[in-house]
RNA sequence: GGCGAGGUUCCCGAGUGGUCAAAGGGAACAGACUGUAAAUCUGUCGGCGUAGCCUUCGGUGGUUCAAAUCCACCCCUCGCCA
């Protein structure tokens, strides 16, 4: 479980394709028989593309991640790109709007928190398939525009550029010039990739198919060498929904931003059916385990999504972590036991202490409401417990006698939890 | 640069002087039902210790007892023309 990226005995590296097949991880492919020769007769270089819009990713780029990994584990080598470069100009495909332009230092600072993390997946280093993580800012970001046009933009047509459904989709929102520049840019790092590291194989979301073929034309034209690039679908969950939204925002890999109790239970209330997708695209369960899994019916589900959240939370936090959490969610929802890892805060004793604080202060201060306004809208609607039981006078104070073990249990609707630890 | 159309609360989108914290839909949240799922039904959905008050309708000023709604200037988007 810990050495993902398989060091010492890698699968073989003709099965990348089948195992991506079967596990749902491919929607296009530029020319699938020849690139599946090429995974067979060598050692593949493969990169994928980063944004440095945060200095941490978060569930919708687990999905490359796990593309990744698989490459890395079938004795191919990964290089991860962040987009330093790109990131000051901005994508449009799939936005709606021109994104916020970051400074250079924001992006530096995005880059490295990035790289910690996809080092939990990613075997970095120099040997073999060792991967590479790399900034497009290095090859691009000194460019002078006058070369760029006459040794880039030389190869690109409007007419062609136009076609694109990245930009169509902008005609109506507006587009502004340096948008209409990324593809540019991004097809532009895949040539240098290509040159520089041999690399031959550009993967990423389905929406990126046009900027990945401007890159193949690109090596194409100008380093002669054929390249081939390989989609993956564009996950919504069963409603619809952005992967990875909840109403608090994106679910994060940084456990700052997203804690792994809250991580686990974004696995854990994943729409039933979503598990067997999720279960391949996720995790590492071999797919007997999977099959296995996906065959079970009705309230059987949780078993698989238990496996679900635990093997993923595994994967970006570590087994202790995924462990806590677990023991944290049965406390909570099967009755009894420890708290484990239940999102909490402290309070100085004192506090409590006389009048006590409003039960509304109190909830909005802790996060699980938004404001006193809310909270109390919460308790007149019967969605405010204290310590298991259900409250009913939003004018309630919080006082010494509702310590209970050194803590106060808060729970806002069913699925909300605070512990305020008391001392 | 000219002409035309627009910028409304998380999103879409009504609203053209007071009855507007602002229709409707979506999202979200709570309750019931359940399996910490989905669907459905009910309720809530700017802030503040209700009544009342405060902040909000691109920005800044102005008219008025009263403005999201009228006027001026400015910023931004879209379209047509140059």
């Amino acid at each position: 479980m810990t050495d993902i990226t398989l060091k010492n005995s890698p699968l073989p590296r003709e099965d990348f394709l089948a195992t991506m097949n079967e596990r749902g991880f491919t929607k296009q492919c530029t020319d699938l028989d020849s690139l599946e020769k090429l995974l067979e007769t060598e050692m593949v270089t493969a990169y994928i593309g980063f944004d440095p819009t945060a200095d941490s990713l978060h569930i919708g780029s687990l999905l490359p991640i796990m593309g990744l990994v698989h490459l890395q584990r079938h004795g191919h080598r990964p290089i991860a790109i962040v987009g330093g470069a790109t990131a000051m100009v901005g994508d449009p495909s799939g936005k709606t709007e021109l994104r916020s332009m970051l400074t250079p230092e924001k992006i530096e600072e995005n880059l490295n928190g990035i790289k910690g993390q996809l080092s939990r997946f990613i075997r970095f280093g120099e040997d073999g398939n060792d991967g590479q993580m790399l900034n497009n800012a290095d090859w691009l970001k000194d460019y002078l525009y006058i070369d760029f046009l006459r040794d880039v933009g030389k190869h690109f047509s409007v007419n062609q550029m136009l076609q694109r459904d990245s930009v169509k989709s902008r005609m109506e929102t507006g587009l502004s010039f340096i948008e209409f520049n990324y593809m540019l840019l991004q097809g532009f790092d895949f040539m240098a990739l290509n040159r520089d590291t041999g690399c031959r194989l550009q993967m990423g979301g389905d929406d990126q198919w046009g900027n990945i073929c401007s890159g193949i034309d690109l090596c194409r034209r100008m380093n002669r060498v054929e390249t081939y690039g390989l989609t993956y679908p564009l996950l919504t969950t069963a409603t619809g929904a952005k992967m990875g939204k909840t109403a608090e925002g994106a679910v994060w890999l940084d456990p700052k931003r997203t804690s792994p109790y809250d991580f686990y239970q974004y696995w854990i209330n994943v729409d039933d059916r979503d598990v067997e997708r999720f279960l391949k695209l996720y995790t590492l369960l071999p797919m007997d385990e999977v099959n296995r899994l996906a065959q079970l019916q009705g309230a059987d589900i949780r078993e698989a999504k238990r496996v679900l959240a635990f093997e993923v939370t595994t994967l970006v936090h570590g087994i202790d972590q995924a462990q806590a959490a677990e023991k944290a969610a049965a406390a909570l929802f099967s009755g009894g036991g420890a708290a484990g890892s239940i999102p909490s805060s402290e309070q100085l004793e004192a506090d409590f202490a006389g009048e006590g604080i409003p039960i509304a202060n109190l909830l909005a201060d802790v996060g699980l409401a938004k404001s006193r306004g809310e909270a109390r809208r919460l308790i007149k609607q019967g969605g405010i417990r204290i310590n298991g039981e259900k409250i009913s006078d939003e004018m309630r104070n919080v006082v010494t006698d509702d310590i209970q073990d050194g803590k106060i249990a808060l729970q806002a609707g069913k699925k909300r939890h605070h512990h305020i630890l008391v001392n």
